[in-house]
Parts: C-alpha cells; sequence; structure tokens
DNA sequence: CTGAAAGCGCTTACAG
DNA sequence: CTGAAAGCGCTTACAG
C-alpha cells in the first residue's frame, strides 16, 4: 500500500529517462517547456512526491534540527519550543524533540545520537543536573563534528564558544527590586527553589545587589522551602517577597494567603509565573514575563542563519532579551 | 569537518570489501570471527557510525513517528507527549513534533508532510477547529497510505478505523458529581469553556444524566465565562461546580474568591487542572486526574505494537483509561 | 568465508 | 534538449 509512484515509474510511463523527469520537477533550464509540462501533469495526477529520505541522502542533508528540552512540563519550556516550532516550520527543516528530564545522562545520549548523522543542527538547554556538575564537554564536543549548536535559557558562565539566547536575569530581579521599592516596600526577601541553576544565581545576585539586608530563602526541596518561608513571614518583618521561580511562586502566595496576609501595605509579590495560568488565576500575581514564546523564536533564528550561512567565521552571537513586569494584583 | 568515516573508508584501511564490513559490522554468520573482530575494531577506533539516512533509504523506514499536538502550552498535553517520549525514547523511532495550534489547516499541512513519507506511523490529538468541523476526511487519507495513525484525546463520535486512547470523561464527570452529592450539596452547577468540544460535550452529558435542575455555565469566551459565572454565584443558590477544564476551573476558584465564598459547607469546586500547579496552589483545588502522561505512554504503545507487528488484520482498538480523583482544600 | 553486483530513490555533472 | 552513468552510504541476495 505503499506510495509507488516514484521517478522510475513516471519515466516508464512516459517514456523518457528518470534523469528527464528528474530534472523537469526540478525545473532545470536544460528541459524543454513541453517535456516538462508533459512530466508535471503525470507527477500530478498520479499523486507523486520525492521521497525525502533519497534527497537526503543525496543531498547530505537530514533536514532536521534536534531540540533538547529540560523538562515539557514546566511552562516555560513548553512555551519556548512553541516558539522555536513557529520558526522552523516555516523553513525546510523538521524539529525532532527530546526531553532530557534534566539528567546529564540523557542529555548525553540525545547529543551522542544527533551528533551520529541525525541532524543538521541543535538547540539545547542543559539540564539542571549538567548545570550543577559542570560537565560541558559533551557540549563541546559538538563543535568538532560541524554541527551548529544554540544554547537558550541556562548558559554557562564561561563562555562555550556556541551562539546563545537568554534573558538578562540579574537586571530583571534588579528591576524587580527597584519596582517593590516604589510601592514602599522595605524588607524585601528573594525565594528561591533554584538555587543552584544558573539562572537562579544570577536572580539571586541580582537581588544582593540591591538589598541592603537581604534576605535569601532558597532550597531546591519544595517542602523545606515552604516550611522556612511560613516560618520567615511568620516574622511580620518581610513586606515584599520577589521568587525566582514559577514554584517559588506559588509557594509564596500559599505561604501569604495561610498566613492571612492581605497584598496591600502589608506584603507584596513579584515573580516568575506561568503566563496563561496566572491570567485566570485569583489573585493574578505581579510577574517578570520572559516571553519564552520570543526565546524560543530568537534561539530558532540563530540556528537557521548558520544553517544557511554557511560561513564557519560568523562571530559567536550572544543574544540578550528584556523581561516585562506584568502588574497584578499583588502589588498595591 | 563532517563525519567521513564510512564503510568505504573502513573497507580501503582493512583492504577487504565493503560488503564484509558491513557484515561484520552487523554481527552476520557469513563472516569469520577473526574478520569481525578487525573490522570491529578498527570501526571503533575511527569512531564509525552508520549514516542513519542511508540506512534508512535501504530499510524503507523513516524511524520517525509524527505527532502532532493542538497546543503545547496546554499543560496536559505537554503531560502527554512526556508520556509518549518515555515509551518512545526507548525504541529506534524518533518523535517529530507538530503543532497544530488548534487550526484544521495548520492540520491538514502537518498530516500532508508526514504522509509524504516522512514518518512510519501518527500520533494525532485533533484541533479544536476540526473538531468543531467535524471534517476527518484528512485523517481518513491516512489509512489509504498504509501508515499506522492512533489518535489521543479528543475522539470523533462516530469510529474513524483508527485506534484511540482516551479517558472515560462521561464516567469522570459522573463520579465528580457523586463525589460533590456526598459533600452534601445541592445545586451543582456545571462550568465549562470547551463547550464544543468533543470531551466538553461528553462531559456536559455526564453532569446533564446526574443533575436534577441542570445549570450549565458555558462559553467559550473566557471573559464571557466569568461575566456569567460571576452572575450565576452572585445569586447564592449554587453550593457546588464542576468544571470542565483548566480555564474553567480557575476562572471558577478566582469567583468564588472574588464573590468572598469559603470552601466549606458554603460552596465546593472539583474540575480539571494542571497537576503540577495545582500541587503548590492555594487553595489546592479538589481535581479529576486524567493522568495524561500514561494517556501518552498508551498511545505510544498502540502504535509501536502496530508498527512492530505488520499485521494488517490487527482489530482496531479503544483504548479506555480511568481517571481518579484528588481530594484537595476546595471540598470539605 | 569473502566479494562483486544490484538496488533503495534520488540528483547532477557529462556526452551526445 | 535528452539520457546514460556515477554517486549519496548503506544492505543483501548471489557467486565463487
Amino acid at each position: 500500500m505503499k506510495n509507488v509512484v516514484s521517478l522510475k515509474s513516471l519515466a516508464k510511463e512516459l517514456n523518457i529517462s528518470v534523469s528527464t523527469v528528474s530534472k523537469s520537477l526540478n525545473d532545470s533550464e536544460e528541459i524543454s517547456a513541453q517535456t516538462k509540462e508533459r512530466v508535471k501533469n503525470l507527477a500530478k495526477l498520479r499523486g507523486y512526491s520525492p521521497n525525502p529520505i533519497a534527497v537526503r541522502l543525496q543531498k547530505q542533508e537530514t533536514m532536521q534540527i534536534g531540540v533538547i528540552i529540560p523538562n515539557i512540563e514546566n511552562p516555560f519550556f513548553a512555551s519556548v519550543l512553541k516558539g522555536i516550532d513557529e520558526i522552523v516550520s516555516t523553513s525546510k527543516y523538521n524539529i525532532i524533540t527530546f526531553f532530557s528530564n534534566e539528567s546529564l545522562e540523557k542529555e548525553k545520549e540525545c547529543l551522542d545520537h544527533f551528533s551520529r548523522g541525525n541532524v543538521d543542527g541543535i538547540l539545547i538547554c542543559i539540564a539542571e543536573e549538567t548545570n550543577k556538575k559542570k560537565t560541558f564537554d559533551h557540549i563541546i564536543d559538538i563543535k568538532q563534528k560541524g554541527i551548529p549548536l544554540v544554547l537558550f535559557d541556562r548558559i554557562p558562565m564561561q563562555p562555550l564558544g556556541f551562539d546563545v539566547v537568554h534573558v538578562n536575569d540579574y537586571d530583571s530581579i534588579v528591576s524587580a527590586y527597584e519596582y517593590l521599592e516604589e510601592k514602599k516596600c522595605k524588607n524585601i526577601a528573594f525565594v528561591s527553589s533554584i538555587p543552584t541553576l544558573i539562572v537562579g544565581r544570577l536572580r539571586e545576585d541580582g537581588y544582593l545587589s540591591k538589598a541592603k539586608n537581604p534576605i535569601v530563602i532558597a532550597y531546591e526541596e519544595l517542602s523545606e522551602l515552604q516550611l522556612t518561608l511560613q516560618e520567615s513571614l511568620k516574622e511580620g518583618k518581610i513586606d515584599g517577597l520577589i521568587s525566582a521561580d514559577i514554584n517559588a511562586t506559588l509557594l509564596c502566595n500559599s505561604a501569604i494567603q495561610k498566613q492571612g496576609l492581605t497584598y496591600s501595605n502589608e506584603i507584596s509579590l513579584i515573580g516568575y509565573v506561568n503566563a496563561a495560568q496566572n491570567e485566570l488565576s485569583y489573585p493574578k500575581i505581579t510577574s517578570i514575563d520572559q516571553h519564552p514564546e520570543e526565546i524560543g523564536r530568537q534561539t530558532a533564528k540563530a540556528l537557521l542563519l548558520r544553517l544557511e550561512s554557511k560561513l564557519e567565521n560568523v562571530p559567536v552571537n550572544d543574544i540578550v532579551l528584556n523581561t516585562t513586569i506584568t502588574i497584578g494584583e499583588t502589588s498595591v
């Protein structure tokens, strides 16, 4: 039941050679208008479409872009992927998705698979474990294979020699801090469930650069974070919270509510959220918007640029995007 | 800088034929142990790995599975995709992801692309628009192409002749209704932002089968839904809410809070949520868990089964999974 | 046990 | 303007 229409079958039916059929369909200058016409008509009639695998073998291109996402259940990454798809789907490439599930081992396997000739280019956000262990050799190795690679969101401190796309995490938190200051907050604490992630560190640094008497509440273990947070709020000193990630934001709001605090002069909250969900939630939280789809689009564009201009000496690009603050109901 | 190690280069270096090299690496019985040894050693030394495109062309398999997701920003689908990945990543296949963004047109393009020899099998959840217009010809056409296809979640009323994986939406709501009855709710309303989706209709039907004096609040337009919902709550009659989708659930909770109602004898809420986010939210909403990852796993398994047993006469599978109720803080 | 040949479905110099 | 030939990198009957 497979598609049996091939160049060969068309050629036989038309009593001409395979090369002529191929050239006709590719609109080669070499072929007469009349022959092209005949070939194209029959091709359409028979529903011919070229075997993509054969074309790829011939062209020595896979027409595939490999994407490695740490965790697709994180809405930030889901939106980034959507942005990537938006750009890639207008190109000749397909997206092969892999999920590292934050595991270094899995990430290595993915890159290994990609580098065995399965993709023409790679888009990757490194896993949490990779981030912690600071093991980047498997990524650097890709350079030797000559496969263009673009890193997004979690960017190692030391440059690896690849294009990168990210937001300015440091400045984002500085802006958030300044925003809360405008709202007359005096004791602003920083809450994070990602203290070891690169982006988490940058955000913390941004906070520390502003706070005179810093209060950092940071645990990876959510239950621990929750407990400590509740304790800290009980003391009644804190009147502003900046949360460094989606989970921390949810816990902050939850702790505030449970404490019976109200979003007024009593306390304010700003943090990272899942934008779509936040829009409908109560209270709608004042948030730092990273514009994840835009990150995805820029990442994909950066790769396509490398793929199209085969120039090896294009300098490495460091693309920094701006975050914005979306006012909600948790800062009055 | 491309990988220049090929069967040919190995053969030349060993002074034997390409066929012998190929057979050795594939552990053919025909080849002497000694030769195999030599070949494998050199292959390892040179870091040889077979060109996947060439293998595919030869084997007449793409080793790719095409997945069409209506909206990756919906956490339900993100989790389904994770489940799919979990199973597929243990097979020889790769996942090609496409997002229809709920558009029939885009969906057609995806299927068209897939059917041009780009994938060996297809996993699809139909777009909202497809669902509404009840246009399924582009899906049915896939059967003629001989490409196995499995539908998940949104399953057309009339069987299309493909394997399907879904939950029992009707029964889920019946259970939810019965649960609220146990909690002494007397006036249970049904709130939906997906009145025209198949799953939305089934859920509504489940509700209608139980309610004596049904109150259905259903609008696709979220602002309209929100308004009507607030009006209805103001009347003070409703003491139980069943929400048919994530957005409706968020709006219900938001409306309840704004109304100043408390989750006690006053009112209860049960509905669909984003499980990960709900876990950390306040209040934690009592929810109907569809186990999306399991849906993904089952969907992928169903396809792999078809792909492996080339038998055409395997009867069509209708896999129905159970939902469960997770007790939260919105039903006391 | 090894290798030459054909073939998977295409494209593209090159001859005529 | 058309076609035969070689080749992309493999696999696999078939001969020897």
